[in-house]
DNA sequence: CCTACCCGATTGGTATACCACCGTGGTATA
DNA sequence: TATACCACGGTGGTATACCAATCGGGTAGG
C-alpha cells in the first residue's frame, strides 16, 4: 500500500480531473472504466464515487455515473445561497474576528499579484472566500462556503479572467475587509454581497458568449 | 436482491437507529459487527456509513467509526446556521411563494394536533421548516435547511415535549406564515429567527437539567 | 515484582469473483 | 419484409478472501 490510502488517492485524482475540466461536464463513467484507467481496483473506485456524489460533482446516471453537467439555473440559485452564506459570514466576522486574522487576510490579498497565472488566480479566489467566512468561526458556514466555492469552481474557468476583472476583484475583497476592520456589519455584509454580484454578472455574460462553443466541446450545460 | 438494494436498506436502518437515539452518541461501530447485526456483508455496510459520514451522523474513529457525539459547541453553531439559512429562506419565499403553496403550508399547521404523540411532533416540526424554506424554490437553501434539521433532530428529542410548548411553537410557526402571507419579508425573517431563538433557549435549559443523567446513561455529550 | 517484548485477535482497506438486470443487436419466423 | 424473441455483453450491487496496521494481553527476562 502507498503511503496514502487508494480510496482518497482515487477521490483526489477524480475531483481534480472535475474540477479542472480535463474530464468534460456530463461525460459518462464506469467503474470498471475508471478502474483500469486509474490502476486501482473497483473498491477504492467506488468509494471515491461515492463522496464525490456528496459533494456534487458526480451523479447516478441510468446506467453508471456522469461528470455532473453544468446546470445553469442551478447556478443561479448557488450564486443567491453564496449571497446568503457570505453576507452572514461577514456580518459575524465584524463581531468576532480578531483584528490578527483580518491581517492576516489582508496580507493574503496584498501578496497577490493580478499579472500572475489564471490558475493562481483561480486557487486565491477560492482561498480568500473561505477564509473570509472563517473569520465568522461558525463550521457550518465555512463548511457552506466551501462547498458553494466547489460547486462554483467549474464555472469560474469559464469566467473572462483578464488582468483588470483579477484587480478589481482583488479591490472588492479588500473593501470587504477594510469594512471588517471597521467592525461595519452591515457595509460588510453589503460590499459581499455587491462583490459576488459583479462576479455573477461576468461570469454570466462569458458564458453566455461562449455558451455556443462550450457545447461544441462537448460540454453538456443544462 | 430484495425490492430495493441492501445499500439504501442499511443506511435507512442505520440512520433510523441513530436519529432514534436507540444507537447512542458516541457509541463504537464496526463493520463487521453491522455485518452481522444488520445482516448483510460489509460492502453495502460500508458504503452505507460513507454515506452517513457525509451527513454528520457517524464519523471515523480511531479505529473503526462511533455515532457522532452530541457536541454542544457545534449545537450552538448549528442553531447559529439555521437561522441565517431560515431568515434567508422565508425572506425569499415572501417574493416567491404562490399563495396556493402558503396555504398548503397553512393547513399542515392547521391539521397539527399538540395534544399527540411526540414523534408525530418531532416529525411535524422537521417537515414544516423544511417546506417553509421551500417557498423560496432554492435547492441549496433547501438542502442546507434538511441538513441542519438532521443534525438537530437527535437533541430536540431532549427538548421539553410539553403540549404547551408544542402549542407554542405552532403559534409561532403561524406567526410566520402569516407574514409570509402578508409579503412582509423583514417581519418574517425576524420572526423566524425569534422562533429559533425561542427553541434554542428552551432547548439547552432542558439539555442542562438533563446533562448528568445523559452522561450516566452513557451518552457522549462533548 | 516490574518491565519489555512479542504474538494473536481485530480493525479498516483492497482485490476480485459472482449476481441480477437491462439494453442491444442479430436471427428466425410469420 | 417486418416483427418478435433470444442471447450476449456490459452495468452496478454484493459477498468474501486476503492484507497491513495496531491494540492488548500474556509471558519471559531482568
Amino acid at each position: 500500500m502507498s503511503e496514502t490510502s487508494q480510496t482518497v488517492l482515487m477521490y483526489e485524482r477524480l475531483r481534480e480531473g472535475i474540477l479542472s475540466l480535463e474530464m468534460t461536464p456530463g461525460e459518462r463513467l464506469t467503474e470498471r472504466g475508471l478502474e483500469t484507467e486509474l490502476q486501482a481496483s473497483r473498491t477504492p473506485v467506488r468509494a471515491a464515487l461515492t463522496r464525490l456524489e456528496a459533494e456534487g460533482l458526480v451523479q447516478r446516471s441510468v446506467r453508471g455515473w456522469i461528470v455532473a453537467p453544468i446546470d445553469l439555473a442551478e447556478l443561479a440559485s448557488l450564486l443567491e445561497y453564496r449571497e446568503v452564506i457570505e453576507a452572514a459570514g461577514v456580518s459575524l466576522a465584524c463581531e468576532r474576528a480578531s483584528d490578527a486574522d483580518i491581517e492576516a487576510l489582508d496580507e493574503l490579498l496584498r501578496a497577490f499579484d493580478p499579472s500572475g497565472s489564471s490558475e493562481q488566480a483561480h486557487h486565491m479566489g477560492t482561498d480568500f472566500h473561505v477564509k473570509l467566512v472563517g473569520l465568522s468561526e461558525n463550521a457550518f458556514l465555512v463548511a457552506a462556503a466551501e462547498s458553494s466555492m466547489t460547486r462554483l469552481s467549474r464555472t469560474r474557468w469559464l469566467e473572462v479572467q483578464t488582468e483588470q476583472s483579477r484587480a478589481l476583484a482583488v479591490a472588492e475583497h479588500r473593501a470587504v475587509v477594510d469594512a471588517v476592520r471597521r467592525r461595519d456589519a452591515d457595509e460588510a455584509a453589503g460590499l459581499a454581497v455587491a462583490h459576488i454580484r459583479s462576479t455573477r454578472d461576468r461570469l454570466l455574460a462569458s458564458l453566455d458568449a461562449d455558451r455556443r462553443l462550450l457545447r461544441a466541446r462537448g460540454f453538456t450545460i443544462v
